[in-house]
RNA sequence: GGUCCCUUCGUCUAUCGGUUAGGACGCCAGAUUUUCAAUCUGGAGAGAGGGGUUCGACUCCCCUAGGGACUGCCA
């Protein structure tokens, strides 16, 4: 059933490259494995037409195909859909690989571009056409649309008249359609799916070859998975219908049909078909949004495939777990909450300097102007906070006291609380603090714990004006996760501005 | 209109003929408390409706309702 990879190698040789302008993004895309053995022989591909940004569908898609892969032990695949010269752009191709390179899903092997094989898809025509499965079709698109008025009103699949007529004048321009079988019917065996039968006669000739010569969309799939040894065809379930039609072509040309897996769309929270309302769409906007990759992936996994009671988990496990045979069949809302929920676990278990690395980057692209220590100052404040981030952005917030520069402003409520009594009651911790063995949270929390008894006061009669003092008002961790990250000069001279006699 | 797909707490899911229908997010309450979070404990919350099959149905079958896809010389 699983056809050897090997046996398609050959064939792509034939074909040119990708563009030129797309090689540096093809190269970064491909991780051709080194090795390339292929025990279990599984390939699955991802096949998005470049005619936007990759949806966060497409995205989940992507993730499917790449788990199975993975899983498998097998290939991924890529391949670019873009037979239709009018709708693909190359800003869409970079935009695409861009989303895909952010996930990690890449390659493994060269990135196709579909339109670069259209000889090969010319070819199979030609072959279709000498085995009597495919003809050639006059029909104009007036007839045709009284042809189709006419089919919708019957419930019967539209039909051409030159299926079955001598052929007309080659020099005019002509479709060729496909000549599909007009009874017994089509199984599409669907891993997700289940069995689905269609009936032949509801079936309709496909165009294969446009009138310009321009191989469609159904041809182009067929002929590409075939030659690139796609064992498993893993997409969206818009395309169940098309199977049918699909399986039909592998058919007649003594194709083996490779597994299918429709999986379900990814709704809006309110259950329509995802879009622009509903926030972002775009995986850039979730990067953009603090999101990061593996948190990404986890929740996407989640949304439509579950293993037990698991919620959390890294993609070795998630790769040793995964199977298409167990996604849901129901189209799954995205969920922000959960989002955001999934992200933060996976947050908290990042490493520190990356998260200082993106905590940087998102700050620069906020408009307030940063002190030059930025780095730094995030730096020893991203590990006692990053507990309370959903989201890079919110780990931007939290790094907001910190990033503040002396001296700063107090807010009412902290000026009211500077009595006589607690100014000097801060003055006597400044020096505790100043004298305090290290400036780390452990050390700091002793420190402060021994002072408020031996002040034999509770952590309210400080504790709030000190934190005002510390963080201008700014939401920060406890007392002494924030001392840790101000550092000791930066807390003493805080101290220092707000406890100096005013004049 | 026709063909096809889908339907368990608000949401994501587990269950694969016998369970008090489990978990997670969110929500509510409490704990903690030096702000905001985070954390911990507890709670409310579901098999679309109707028929069958069966000793027994969320699970199998049929119908209805609702949602969706396709029905392009788009992919």
């Amino acid at each position: 059933m699983l056809r050897r990879p090997a046996q398609a190698a050959s064939r792509l040789a034939f074909f040119d490259a990708a563009p030129a302008s797309s090689l540096a993004a093809l190269k970064s895309m491909s991780n051709p494995s080194p090795t390339g053995p292929n025990p279990t022989g599984v390939v699955t591909r991802f096949a998005p037409s470049p005619t936007g940004f990759l949806h966060i569908g497409g995205a989940r898609t992507a993730l499917f195909n790449w788990l199975y892969a993975r899983h498998t032990g097998g290939k991924f695949l890529i391949r670019v859909e873009d037979t239709d010269r009018e709708r693909s752009t190359e800003a869409a191709v970079a935009a695409i690989f861009e989303g895909l390179d952010w996930l990690g899903l890449k390659s493994d092997d060269e990135v196709i571009f579909q339109h670069t094989r259209a000889p090969r898809h010319v070819e199979v025509v030609h072959e279709l056409l000498a085995k009597g499965r495919a003809y050639r079709c006059w029909m104009t698109v007036e007839e045709l649309e009284v042809a189709r008025e006419k089919a919708r009103a019957e419930g019967k699949a539209i039909r051409s008249p030159w299926r079955d007529s001598p052929e007309g004048d080659l020099s005019i321009p002509h479709v060729i359609r496909f000549k599909g079988p007009l009874d017994g019917e089509t199984l599409v065996n669907d891993l997700v799916k289940g069995p689905v039968t269609f009936r032949n006669i509801e079936l309709d000739d496909l165009v294969l070859l446009r009138a310009d010569g321009a191989p469609t969309y159904n041809l182009a799939v067929v002929v590409d998975d075939h030659d690139m040894g796609v064992t498993h065809v893993i997409r969206g379930d818009d395309h169940l219908n098309n199977a049918a039609r699909q399986t039909l072509i592998y058919q007649a040309m003594d194709w083996a049909v490779p597994a299918f897996a429709h999986i379900p769309l990814i709704h809006g929270p309110d259950g329509a078909k995802l879009s622009k309302r509903h926030g972002a769409q775009a995986v850039g906007e979730f990067a953009d949004l603090g999101y990061i990759p593996e948190g990404m992936r986890n929740y996407l996994a989640r949304l439509g495939w579950g293993h037990g009671d698991d919620e959390v988990f890294n993609d070795e496990q998630a790769i040793s777990w995964f199977d298409v045979a167990d996604v849901v069949k129901a189209p799954a809302r995205l969920d922000w909450a959960k989002l955001n929920h999934t992200n933060a676990q996976h947050l908290r278990k990042a490493d520190d300097a990356r998260l200082t690395d993106l905590a940087l980057a998102a700050a620069q692209k906020r408009d307030e102007p940063l002190p030059d220590d930025a780095r730094e100052r995030i730096a020893r404040t991203v590990p006692e906070v990053k507990e309370g981030a959903k989201t890079i952005l919110e780990l931007v917030d939290h790094c907001a006291f910190a990033l503040k520069t002396r001296p700063l402003t107090l807010d009412e409520k902290t000026q009211k609380q500077l009595t006589e009594e607690t100014v000097e009651r801060l003055k006597r911790l400044r020096d505790q603090l100043a004298s305090a063995p290290a400036f780390d949270a452990a050390t700091l929390e002793t420190v402060l714990k021994s002072f408020a008894e031996s002040e034999g006061v509770g952590f309210g009669k400080f504790g709030p004006a000190l934190r005002g003092i510390l963080t201008g008002g700014a939401p920060a961790p406890d007392l002494n996760k924030t001392m840790a990250a101000l550092s000791r000069e930066e807390s003493l001279g805080r101290l220092d501005d707000a406890l100096a006699p005013r004049a």
